[in-house]
DNA sequence: TTTAACATGCGTCAGTTTGACACAATATTA
DNA sequence: TAATATTGTGTCAAACTGACGCATGTTAAA
């Protein structure tokens, strides 16, 4: 028989989340308290036999967050075979008696990170079995995750940072209407430094995937700001297409 | 006990490499010719519990080719159920004798594309158990592969022209010395078009990944280009650091 | 040996994009 | 009503891009 045949050869497979949600001018992620640990971590799950990883995080992301059809995309695969040495969410597992199987807790697993951008007001958080809160946290007060899910936050980041120049972001982070401003902070809280105003405008108008709308926002303080919304049609060819050509 | 953690749960983990070429101008891939089906496939292994996904790559990567310390990148998961479905690689796992576990084969098999681009001249083809042969084949005689293979390539392909535009390409590729028209049959290749001689030129030398050397290659037909190799140094930054900035 | 053919080295130029900034318009607050 | 803060729109020079010209060096044909 061979090596990887062997029982002891089983790698498990994961998912992990990073929900992304935009308040308050501010970048949150979504994240659960474990019950026994208390640590705070990303919203995981398994796959069904029966499931793409790409359906498991839809579920996932439903779960925790009772929306669908929204923009998720697998960034990278963590398997670093100490990531689930110290593996507190093994604990948890154990302790709230879900499977007393040993032998299963002892695997290696290896995780498939998975990324959203949501309306952090349509989201409604709901925490799993193995946790006790499900809590939106701004990425400044974010500290010690579980396992190696700083690192998978991290990386979410950098990938998003980086589609950032070729993908149009934005539909499913912001409301329906949003203005240019509310757009700018967006982008800039994403990429971590400030942009200028009337460049920024000028940029984005060039993707066509606005439609400017009447003039409103008049409840805000100063000058009204135009509302926009998003042009679907464009939208999404240029998520398929590409915002700009390599080279 | 949780669904997950019943046997028939099981989602085994395998990875297959996407190793790229150059020869002629002409964009090669290393295929594997399997035994009993004689289909040809991208080279694949499986992790050990104490390796990394990146390592268990590595390793079969080496298996392959002989060679080591390749640019090596995980660019995407496959996991759609149907994908091992109608798995010959199963059917040659079973008449090779290999191991009559029937459970096993009857898991289900997610796969970490992982791609290299390696020096055509240095590779040493190696087949493996399952395989009677290992070839390159230039992507225009590439037919039908096994399983989803087709799609591994592609997607590794489509990956590698986006980073094309953000990350120094060519170091494993091609030989030590090599000349511009060289370099830029390579980028042409990969991007499947045709680029300006003379404003390419200028973009890969305003990156400055390249140390410009005595005039050689005299051997070739009519006016002898100059030589170049990587400056390992910037090359390194720059693929660390991306070549332009997003946005 | 001469000449035509061909690929390379180096340069030009106009159109476009980018980054930095000015100024008027509009809404709130004092 | 004036001061203040924020948005809408425009300008301009520098940098970048795409398209192309011409001289040079090497081979192959005349």
């Amino acid at each position: 028989m061979a090596d990887f045949m062997k029982e002891g050869f089983l790698n498990h497979i994961s998912l992990d989340c990073v929900i992304f949600g935009f308040h308050n001018n501010q970048l949150k992620v979504l994240l659960l308290q474990m019950k026994y640990s208390k640590e705070w971590a990303l919203p995981g799950g398994f796959v069904k036999e029966t499931e793409s990883m790409e359906e498991a995080a839809a579920r996932t992301l439903e779960e925790r967050t009772g929306l669908r059809e929204i923009f998720l995309q697998q960034f990278h695969v963590f398997s670093e075979p100490k990531r689930s040495k110290i593996n507190h969410a093994v604990k948890d597992l154990k302790n709230s008696g879900a499977g007393p199987d040993e032998k299963w807790f002892n695997q290696r697993f290896i995780s498939v990170g998975f990324y959203a951008l949501v309306d952090f007001e349509k989201a409604t958080p709901m925490h799993d079995f193995f946790s006790e809160k499900c809590e939106w946290k701004a990425l400044e007060e974010i500290d010690r995750l579980m396992m190696d899910h700083n690192q998978i936050l991290d990386k979410a980041l950098e990938t998003l940072r980086l589609q950032l120049s070729y993908l149009p972001i934005g539909y499913n982070l912001l409301p329906e209407k949003f203005t240019m401003p509310e757009l700018q902070k967006l982008y800039e809280t994403l990429l971590g430094r400030k942009l200028d105003r009337r460049n920024f405008q000028r940029k984005i108008l060039s993707w066509k995937i606005l439609n400017k709308l009447e003039e409103q926002k008049k409840g805000g303080a100063y000058k009204a700001p135009f509302l926009y919304e998003f042009n679907l049609e464009n939208y999404n060819t240029a998520l398929k297409e590409g915002l700009s050509d390599p080279m």
